[in-house]
DNA sequence: CACTCATTTTTTATCGATAATATATTAAAC
DNA sequence: GTTTAATATATTATCGATAAAAAATGAGTG
């Protein structure tokens, strides 16, 4: 029988990840603040969790935090986006390589990634889409077992996600989506060059950004 | 006249930094518990900014806790240094090629550290030559202008510090600073491919502790 | 009307105390 | 003597209240 874990959330753990679901879902938008007493008031508890939670999404770079004015949800401007996916090519370009022959399962994985994505694509649902990107590129990190490494790409998802809004008003979906098939296709050949390919994606994400300032 | 910056620290920052510095230099050892109380009762403070401070190094990543039962600094074990490095080494081999030519001043910096390894070298200082060696790495993440990135690097400080420890004991401190100066000739020398040797460079790290396992 | 300064209000920062939980200790039972 | 239960102790988790700081308000002055 399965093992029934009795979760035991502390109130601050409870909180900040109800806080960081609320600023990854847009419910807290880039400028708001967040108010530790009101937040308390609303979960019925005393002011210390919501402060501890606060302090600790402001050390994940979620939020601003001005000594004695408190908090407020990050704004990012487009050089935060840039650099946070730069950051991301480079694990991804590490990890890449890694990927020795023969990794089916993580083909079959990349493959099912593609097909949400696809599926979303066709949908026009850019927030599906954005989920199954993030998805594909978290599993080419997640590729080359190194938990420190993927920890650090998903930090970043804050301004991915930003990243995801503007799918399909400064990027095309359909675009960036065909950016992706031909590197699954690259991983199953063996012989062509992987980081290359994925080198060119990030490239027009750049070059669109750019475009658009 | 310079304006004179009345610095004005809350205790939990205070405490955190403190804290922080006591782990990176070794006074807080991997393993000890860092509990709250007596922590408040040294710096005179009530249990609250202690707390704060303590879950902001826990998602720092320097303390690991258990609910109810405490904080205590990380162990490291052999697979996660690696995994730091490898880290490093993904950044660092994203930043390099990003270095343009006639960068006089990133040289002349590089240099710098090199002088001061050299001379921890023959001083046999292996403290201040973990420094230099960590100094130079930084300065070639940093060339590449994205804060993201660097802030990234830093976080890794924790374990680079712990495998500061290291050299001379398992590494030679002598083979470890041979390894640089060839990688700032090549970024001098423009033809060269620079990534190469500090892939080379981490090769040879990793080879050393892959052997004293 | 604009500007300064005092006043009030809002919100964070910190405190001291209590409740909840986990660990250590002891006592009892078999 | 080992195992179980009960108790005691240590420590975290949370609370409610107060202090400190910043921002907003408003009165007075040129």
């Amino acid at each position: 029988m399965a093992k029934q874990a009795v979760v035991r959330q502390s109130l601050k753990e409870q909180i900040e990840n109800i806080l960081i679901d609320r600023i990854i879902e847009g419910d807290l938008a880039p400028g708001d603040r967040i108010k530790e007493l009101t937040v308390a008031k609303e979960f019925g508890t005393s002011q210390a969790p919501v402060r501890e939670a606060i302090r600790c999404i402001e050390t994940l770079g979620y939020v601003d935090h001005v000594p004695h004015v408190g908090a407020m949800v990050k704004t990012f401007d487009k050089s935060q986006i840039k650099e946070a996916y730069q950051v991301r090519e480079a694990l991804e370009i590490y990890a890449l390589p890694l990927i020795s022959k023969g990794q089916d399962r993580l083909v079959v994985e990349l493959e099912k990634c593609l097909a949400k994505m696809e599926h979303a694509t066709k949908e026009r649902d850019n927030r599906k889409f954005a989920k199954a990107d993030n998805q594909f590129h978290r599993t080419i990190v997640a590729s080359c077992n190194n938990k420190t490494m993927l920890a650090m790409w998903e930090s970043l998802k804050m301004q991915s996600q930003i990243m995801s809004v503007l799918v399909d008003t400064i990027l095309s979906i359909d675009e960036i989506y065909a950016l992706h098939p031909p590197i699954v296709a690259a991983i199953k050949d063996e012989n062509s060059d992987t980081v290359l390919l994925l080198k060119e994606h990030y490239k027009i994400l750049e070059g669109y950004w750019e475009s658009s300032k």
